[in-house]
RNA sequence: GGCCCAUUCGUCUAGUGGUUAGGACGCCAGGUUUUCAUCCUGGAAACAGGAGUUCGAUUCUCCUAUGGGCUACCA
């Protein structure tokens, strides 16, 4: 492969970008990468209808966050832009042009009412509508009118569109990266529409354009594209162009049920389909993002990454890096693969793990912060002693919030375990040693109880429980000897009486 | 309906014309942790079905089934 890889990622700009289209963004990327070669973002955004305000943006912002930022698009204009369709729109119609010069397109003036009829009509009979070959001469266009009917209504200004003419009675046959090779009969191909009454390109002319002229060398997407790409192939060689490499990417799947992951998965099944939490700029409806919900970018990147694709071993943590190491077109899979939220949580759990403690208190000061609460407590020494049973950030609070915070209730089975008779005398005795400690390090709290416990022939169990259930309020957590000398000797004894004035 | 694509544990997947079909998530059990979790060890769990080709098919071919995609002047 030559070092001018060329790729792209074509987003339309009709709503927040989900996960699928960031796995078919991070393929692309790698695929880049991997060759030396550069990421392109186009905006197609050739439908003003469904132009939704703040999608670019958010497109752009989920690419950040990533990691996988574009090196030639909006903004960044490296001599192949304007990168916005919208933006291109001048460009389109001499192609349509071209294409009808060479008798490979063609006016077609019918309404988008007699179509409709059309199509409600053979579905009434069982059969399927298809704009063709077998019937294009029976309907409004310019290869059944005469050309002086085309052009009276040309100049009448009446609508029309143009179509692609779909060859006859060939057999296509083309390659796919992923799939290798697909045939194709074009007969039961239909007359697209390229070029739209409004003015505007439909995607399949834009696309084959833009992808012509910005010299993109391999058409990485999701196999919804699959049929299409017969057209596609058609169009290149209509113009004479030579046509890039496809590759089509096996779709993500719900979790459960029926059909590939929508956008409106994540809220009926509970788990983010979008990267960024999403703001519906009419509704105003809020939907999660994994960003917010905690997850850090590269467990995000190296779940999706092993989504369709896989490196052949059993290694399976990867870094950004080490994907582009790895990564090829050909060891991605041809099925598709169905989205398991359970395993971006074990991802996420493998990388908190792999941060320092304190990248860690860093992000649980913020946390901390954003939710008012104080923080004089040692934050690294608390997410350090918490880290090995948290996921996420948020974590550290839920496991730990009886660091900032005496217990008010004690866990009601644990103190029914833990608080027995004779406990309160216990604590006292163990608050007289605690008192007695002048450094009150983990090392010393530890020896100094532990001695004592073997002295008074006592079991461990009679003081570690009642001890823990006075700290935390419950028996989990820590070492109890790490959490007292956290907590300092104060707190600590303050909490025991606490403790034994409201479960004696 | 038509066209196209796919099919290995529940899920993500490795793999080969002859393997005890491997790993990971999740699940279960045991151990460590005088708590809980982590961690460690172990376990249950798969080649969709039917025909061929072959000495032998999970692997190759065909058919069926199932799943998926597309079928707009959407992308």
């Amino acid at each position: 492969m030559s070092n001018n890889v060329r790729v792209r990622f074509a987003p339309s700009p009709t709503g927040p970008l989900h996960i699928g289209g960031v796995r078919t963004a991070l393929f692309n990327y790698l695929f880049a990468k991997k060759h030396g070669g550069d990421f392109i973002l186009r905006i197609e955004d050739t439908d003003q209808n469904r132009y939704v305000e703040g999608a670019e943006d958010y497109i752009i912002e989920s690419l950040n966050w990533c990691g996988i930022p574009f090196d030639e698009g909006p903004g960044k204009d490296k001599g192949f832009g304007p990168y916005r369709q919208s933006e291109r729109k001048h460009l389109y119609r001499q192609y349509a042009d071209e294409l009808i010069q060479k008798g490979h397109a063609y006016y077609a003036f019918d309404t988008s009412e007699t179509l409709d009829f059309h199509r409600k009509d053979h579905e009434a009979k069982g059969k399927t509508f298809i704009y063709n070959w077998h019937n294009r001469l029976k309907l409004t266009n310019s290869l059944s009118l005469s050309e002086k009917e085309v052009q009276a209504k040309l100049e009448a200004g009446e609508e029309y569109v143009i179509r692609f003419k779909s060859p006859q009675d060939q057999t296509l046959v083309f390659e796919d990266i992923v799939r290798g090779e697909i045939k194709i009969d074009t007969n039961t191909l239909d007359d697209k529409v390229l070029f739209k009454s409004d003015g505007m390109p439909t995607y399949h002319l834009a696309n084959i354009v833009d992808d012509h002229l910005m010299e993109i060398t391999h058409v990485i997407r999701g196999e919804e594209w699959l049929p299409s790409l017969a057209l596609h192939v058609l169009l290149y060689q209509a113009f004479g162009w030579k046509a890039p490499e496809f590759a089509h990417l096996p779709l993500l799947l719900k979790p459960t049920g029926k059909g590939k992951l929508s956008k409106r998965d994540g809220e009926k099944l509970g788990f983010p389909v979008f990267p960024l939490e999403w703001k519906d700029p009419k509704t105003g409806s809020i939907s999660s993002g994994y960003r917010e919900d905690g997850y850090f970018p590269e467990a995000l990147v190296n779940f999706l990454a092993f989504l369709g694709w896989n490196p052949g071993t059993e290694q399976e943590l990867f870094s950004l890096e080490k994907l582009i190491e790895a990564f090829s077109l050909e060891r991605v899979n041809k099925s598709g693969a169905r989205f398991d939220p359970e395993k971006i949580k074990w991802f996420n759990q493998q990388y908190l793990q792999l941060k320092s403690d304190d990248e860690l208190a860093e992000a649980f000061q913020k946390f901390l912060a954003e939710r008012g609460v104080s923080t004089n407590q040692p934050l690294k020494k608390i997410v350090h002693s918490l880290k090995e049973r948290a996921t996420f950030i948020d974590d550290f609070w839920s496991l730990g919030a009886f660091f900032f915070e005496a217990p008010s209730t004690y866990d009601e089975k644990a103190a029914k375990k833990g608080w027995k008779e004779g406990t309160s005398e216990i604590m006292d005795a163990v608050m007289d040693v605690l008192s007695n400690i002048e450094v009150f390090s983990t090392e010393n709290v530890t020896q100094e109880v532990k001695a004592w416990i073997t002295n008074q022939e006592l079991g461990f169990g009679k003081v570690m429980m009642p001890l823990r259930l006075a700290l935390v309020g419950s028996l989990q957590g820590p070492d109890v000897f790490e959490i007292a000398s956290l907590l300092g000797k104060e707190e600590t004894i303050s909490r025991i009486k606490k403790a034994q004035s409201a479960l004696d």
